[in-house]
DNA sequence: AGCACACTCTTATTTATTTAGGTTAATGTA
DNA sequence: TACATTAACCTAAATAAATAAGAGTGTGCT
């Protein structure tokens, strides 16, 4: 279904999801009209799910990034708990992990004041009986970057 | 430094990075060259890191995703499996973290073969000295938005 | 063979972006 | 106060990019 040419586009796109599509054209040696015929076929399978711009979050105060390992009596406040973490702006990613029964967070906050009340909110979601807290220290490696 | 159009322009290209500059002009009211600038001071400064596309993992047979928790025996090592952890292209993020003088990595692999591959050269890794890893079941949330 | 489909192309048109040059308002300084 | 400087912004013209329209080519199927 994906031949070279898409995953060219695929992978320069991972790079640099602005590249107008006369470059990605002149990359894959198709005309634009061509590509562009691609690159909707992409969008609409669903290959490609979106564009996103990446900020710094430092700019905005947000210096503190944690994981929360989130721990739940039941999985009957499986539904409460996710419209709680969809809600939740500080809440970056929320996965349901095997083992335990319990969920992985990953978090950015502003100050340990902000962790704190983060923390305290979590606990008092239906359900929640304890969270553990890794506190980040520094990046070595944060990408998006599927290998194709 | 940072004015409440640049923030509408931001905040729209966290949730559409291909949003077209004449759209962006149009939505903060301001005419095409002025929007240009800012855009390209937003991208100078830092503010902006770059554009993403995101792609669907699972239909490239990305289906297994698993955060692998790190301890490794001394800092001295560090700097060898930081180059290692950048090599490696089935790791997306890798974090050192506070407590347990460890890591946590987040990486996708396609089957539990190569799962059992990854954990086994991570294991091989100078310094590492155990490993524990949370097969992640389902998403609940997945995001890169900052709150702003 | 004859048809349908998928993919591509070129050309014309429309839309988007950049460049050039000028206006205004705020700020600092002789 | 008067004058330069700077940082915004604007309009209009020129350039570049994207889309639309129409046609050609090759493959597989009846």
């Amino acid at each position: 279904m994906l031949d070279d040419l898409d995953i060219a586009i695929l992978k320069k796109l991972q790079e640099n999801g602005r590249t107008k599509r006369s470059e990605l054209a002149d990359l894959i040696g198709l005309s634009l009209p061509s590509l562009s015929e691609r690159l909707k076929k992409l969008e609409e399978n669903g290959i490609i799910e979106g564009y996103y711009a990446k900020l710094n979050r430092h700019v905005f105060g947000y210096d503190i990034m944690a994981f929360i390992i989130v721990m739940m009596d039941s999985s009957k406040n499986y539904e409460k708990f996710a419209e709680h973490v969809k809600k939740t702006p500080e809440i970056l990613e929320c996965y349901a992990v095997l083992g335990e029964g319990s969920h992985i967070l990953k978090a950015i906050v502003k100050d340990t004041k902000s962790l704190e009340q983060l923390l305290n909110k979590i606990q008092s979601w239906p359900g929640v009986t304890r969270t553990v807290t890794n506190f980040i220290l520094s990046t070595i490696k944060e990408t998006t970057k599927i290998n194709l």
